[in-house]
DNA sequence: GACGCCATAAATCAC
DNA sequence: GCGTGATTTATGGCG
């Protein structure tokens, strides 16, 4: 197999398409070093000649030139506890206060996600998303779900 | 975030069971079968909590800690991806 | 264009 | 301590 060149690298098992499909060749391929290596039981010394991905992880739904590179979601592998994504765990204190908002209501509305998240020290984002996250482990034990969602 | 460290995790539902030989067999028969794309569609893992005898909800669990700790996860095609270049597919070629 | 839902990832918990 | 099944935060696609 003969080794190709970065921009080659990423788009050759595509070649197929390449004409039609106009995939990018600039800047989003070139970051493809940062998305580390998927997995498979290979020598060290072939890795970085074969990886390749797949041509959509670098469009999005309205362009096939991204300005902000792959959007693969990732990385993991070798990276130091610095650069770990971090989990919140979020305090007792603050699931309490949750659990009782949600017990009121199931839904938010803007006001109420922004005192929350005021009040929790919380990103509004996570009060979202803990409040999605609690409706779909509600509805996965109950099976049903509260049509509440449609009237805000 | 701070505060992290100190958080119990409260009404956890213990029910921690292992999984038998036979089930295992199953689903690691069918995860190597498929480690390009170890994703069982719905009818894959109701047929799989089937013949393993545990729940859908089992495999779920199964599946999702067998693919991370192979480190074997990947995102799908997107749809609007697959609809803008209809034929495309993920299959590498390799170049020679 | 923000939002809810869904499937899933990644981190973490707890046997 | 480690392996493993389950749960909790978080992401990305889609309607």
């Amino acid at each position: 197999n003969q080794i190709l060149d970065d921009e080659r690298r990423i788009t050759a098992p595509f070649l197929a398409h390449r004409i039609s499909m106009k995939l990018p060749t600039s800047p989003p391929f070139r970051e493809r070093k940062e998305i580390p290596t998927p997995k498979s039981p290979e020598p060290e010394s072939q890795k970085k000649s074969t990886e390749l991905w797949p041509a959509w992880v670098f469009c999005t739904r309205y362009s096939d030139r991204p300005s902000s590179g792959p959007r693969c979601r990732k990385p993991k592998k070798k990276q130091t506890e610095m650069d770990k994504r971090p989990r919140t765990a979020f305090t007792n204190d603050q699931l309490q206060r949750l659990k009782r908002e949600f017990d009121e209501n199931r839904y938010l509305t803007e006001t109420r996600r922004q005192n929350l998240a005021t009040e929790l020290g919380l990103h509004e984002s996570q009060v979202k998303i803990w409040f999605q996250n609690k409706r779909a482990k509600l509805k996965k034990s109950t099976g049903t779900t509260n049509p509440l969602a449609l009237k805000l | 975030s701070e505060g992290a460290l100190e958080a119990p995790v409260v009404n956890r539902r213990p029910q921690y069971k292992l999984l038998s030989a036979a089930a295992k067999k199953i689903l690691t028969d069918w995860y190597e079968c498929h480690s390009e794309n170890p994703y069982p569609t719905e009818e894959e893992k109701d047929e799989l909590a089937r013949l393993a005898q545990v729940s859908p909800s089992q495999v779920k669990s199964w599946f999702a800690n067998k693919r991370s700790r192979n480190n074997n996860t990947k995102r799908q095609v997107p749809n609007y991806f697959i609809k803008k270049y209809p034929g495309y597919t993920p299959i590498v070629e390799m170049v020679s």
